[in-house]
DNA sequence: TAAATTTGCGCAACCGTTTGTCCAATCATT
DNA sequence: AATGATTGGACAAACGGTTGCGCAAATTTA
């Protein structure tokens, strides 16, 4: 009812200057030790709180990270944002969300918002479609530093954690060739997508490393439609040689695929194998979920950009030293049930 | 690299008073259009923009709202929180978030931080163990408004939105018994929580709207784990009656509860049939998704939650008429594939 | 033409906290 | 005992913007 209490309150009731009163809640050793005890225990006693948006003007700093994603619904970007979270907990640190839905409109807007509010660092995974960066590097000019995460911009001198798919591809190809299989197909993902190209560089190596021929006519690029999905598929079952397994750019498209399979009469995991990466945390819920996947940590690469950009603002690290962390995938053999 | 322009800045060079830049940057009528329009014009060149610290400073105000809540991986919250933001953003706030992982203790911490930093108002949905309702109390005290929202306490004098997941029980229910099922089974949750209460109402209701005996050896409180849920088949199983179809808690439990039918050998939707409440977005990749699924509206309970608190701090609704929404479940059938 | 209004803007206080500087009192040094 | 060093605290400005009030000039009214 009363006005929460103020130092400058406490000060008036203890014949204080507001400046001791602020040194002596902070244990500045300047302050002698009677003085501060009085403080603090008045300050107790009336339940002072400091007013952090006045601590926040003054410091010019709102300890606040702003993070802006396509889409949380997505289990890849709900565990990021745990492990943004909770890392950004750690320092005390908040978090303001923004979710993209992957339309560059909205994340231009929420950024400025963000921006506007003085978030003192971004946390950022792209909006599909974004190919101007205009809103980012508009950022620059405040200070106020970026960390990209899984998706990020084509664009020299940013800070960015993201995943390789090659290592993963190289294990899961692999795990394939080693079970046998020796004509696997993979229904890979758009061209242009840098996260295509490394699946297909991880096939190729996974190949070479057998001393096998990689047949390009068994990597087939993808909308991740389902149609375009069942198209893959299509191709991949009327390939000349018979294919035993596949590689599957995704859960979701794994799906897909696995479906079409059994419409064609397919016996999963018999005359045909998928392997995949996972989206889902809801495999084991799935009907025929891949026999193994590539796991992408999406946990870690949130506490990765996290702690990244928190060396930002601490000055730990200095703006130009840009940190550029790729964290190889890995395979991860679904447990037997 | 200067410093970002002031209204202080503006006024110097417009020889005004710092007054009377900020009421000509406000289009207060009491300023002349003329020097008004040269107070405008500089700012946009000098691309001044507000700053929002000082602003929330002097206002006593964040535009920011705080949400509590238990896991973003699960796919109703993730629906929510985008109802949320959706809705916030068209008003202009931001979104602070804080998911307490179910963890109490945590569940506090979080409330303590937003409310240190100054948040307008929380939206809550409660950890599962959350019993003690003192830190949203607490909040009072500091004149920050809350609306609970799906897990909401067991208290007077909140403000709330739910779901009643009678309407939708007694429709799943109905369905089944328009299908020909005269003896189902329910696996519902814990006796004392609400939305289990609610199931049993449902179906009972269901039944006498049949003129149908209500049994309810046939309805199972069980813990929502996968343990949980067998113990609550093998009795199912084992009721002298002969059970045609279940009513499950949730798409989780569906899933656990189908999975112990297969291994006793049963076939799904011809020895047994499922029906369940929809927490999952997945459903159409699950092996056996129930063939109905009551919705709960998670993007509606938050956008309707959102909208109570923003009237909230508009003062349209004042602090005592207390909004406890309930948002009526509904059947929704399977697509057939 | 004098009085009453209106118009347009400046002055100053204020929001709560932090921090650089200055001053007085106390203490130690020689 | 005079000087210097240390200790403990006060003062005031600053962060950027808002707002109540006052006041002069311009305008209208009688």
């Amino acid at each position: 009812m009363p006005n929460p209490p103020t130092i400058k309150e406490i000060a008036k009731r203890l014949n204080l200057a507001a400046s001791t009163v602020s040194r002596a809640l902070h244990n500045h050793p300047r302050i002698g030790l009677r003085t501060r005890m009085k403080v603090q225990e008045l300050a107790r006693e009336l339940q002072y709180e400091p007013n952090q948006t006045a601590i926040f003007f003054q410091q010019k700093k709102t300890f606040t990270l702003g993070i802006v994603l396509p889409e949380l619904s997505e289990a890849f970007f709900s565990a990021a944002i745990s492990g943004i979270e909770d890392t950004a907990n750690k320092s005390n640190y908040m978090v303001l969300l923004g979710q993209s839905h992957d339309d560059t409109t909205r994340e231009q807007k929420i950024v400025e918002i963000m921006k506007n509010h003085r978030v003192d660092g971004l946390l950022v995974s792209l909006a599909k479609n974004t190919v101007n960066y205009a809103h980012f590097e508009m950022l620059r000019k405040y200070n106020i530093p970026v960390v990209f995460f899984d998706r990020i911009p084509n664009m020299p001198n940013i800070h960015y954690v993201a995943s390789n798919m090659e290592s993963g591809t190289i294990q899961a190809v692999s795990f394939l060739l080693q079970r046998g299989h020796r004509v696997i197909g993979m229904i890979n993902g758009p061209e242009k997508l840098i996260a295509s190209q490394q699946r297909t560089a991880g096939y190729q190596k996974a190949m070479q490393l057998q001393r096998l021929k990689y047949d390009a006519s068994l990597n087939i690029n993808a909308d991740l439609t389902k149609e375009g999905t069942r198209n893959a598929m299509r191709q991949l079952l009327a390939h000349k040689r018979k294919i035993t397994a596949i590689v599957a750019f995704n859960d979701y498209v794994s799906q897909d695929a696995v479906q079409y399979a059994l419409e064609q009469g397919l016996e999963i995991n018999k005359d045909i194998t998928f392997v995949s990466y996972a989206n889902l945390p809801l495999s084991s819920y799935m009907a025929f979920p891949p026999l193994a996947s590539v796991e992408q940590y999406p946990y870690l690469q949130g506490q990765k950009a996290t702690e990244i950009l928190l060396e930002l603002l601490s000055g730990k690290l200095s703006p130009d030293q840009y940190q550029q962390i790729v964290i190889d995938s890995r395979l991860v053999i679904a447990p037997a049930r």
